[in-house]
DNA sequence: TCTATAAATCAACATATCTTGATATTAAAA
DNA sequence: TTTTAATATCAAGATATGTTGATTTATAGA
């Protein structure tokens, strides 16, 4: 029960939802490009990854002082509906803003 | 979105799975019914159905002043894959108490 | 070792959700 | 028509969750 309802609850907020789709459309990506892809201030940012990992959506690398967070694979049967259904949704997908690239990465 | 996001927190509820998981096991029943055998004041139970119902899990038929909840079939697919879910929880399931049908039934 | 950057965590506040008891609605029965 | 039983809705308080800005942690590089 408890970990079903926590895949659920990871599941019931936009902002998340948000994010898988765009981990799944653009594959792993570090938190400083998430941030500057989806203007997100950091610390929102690093609540709400934590909850998708902790809910098993997600997994981490982390290279030095960067986390790389992607969809994790393979996904149980239920989560990767879920992941089926948020493909589904007409969310307006920011694009991606790679600035881990081009060492522009300067937040705040 | 608003759809999906309505149906992830219809399940975003221990009481509702609960409730989900019996009307699976016992099918329709009558909300005196589940108020006897789930012992759930009465009020309580009128919120979760009602939600349930609006995030397209159950329908209601009206017999006079009754009211009788079923799960919705067919379900579509994302909504019967969290039922399947649900269905393999390991819930302690109370068991049916059928005042409805006895007519012993006088909540409160 | 000292500094700077990426990321995580904390504290405070705002908003949403759940619970309960009280009240309203509706339909059947007297 | 009045009463009663079943169900729905409302109002108030308690708890949970999300947001932000500040602080902490950890690693790379000077």
């Amino acid at each position: 029960m408890e970990i079903f309802l926590k895949t659920v609850s990871a599941l019931n907020d936009e902002t998340r939802i948000l994010l898988l789709r765009f981990l799944d459309e653009h594959g792993e990506c570090c938190v400083c490009d998430l941030q500057n892809s989806l203007e997100m201030i950091q610390s929102r940012l690093s609540r709400h990854l934590k909850i998708l990992k902790e809910a098993g959506f997600l997994r981490v690398v982390r290279k030095g002082t960067w986390g790389f967070y992607s969809i994790r694979s393979p996904l149980d049967k239920f989560r990767s509906e879920a992941l089926e259904e948020i493909r589904h949704l007409d969310i307006i997908l920011p694009p991606l803003a790679q600035s881990s690239q081009t060492g522009e990465c300067k937040i705040l």
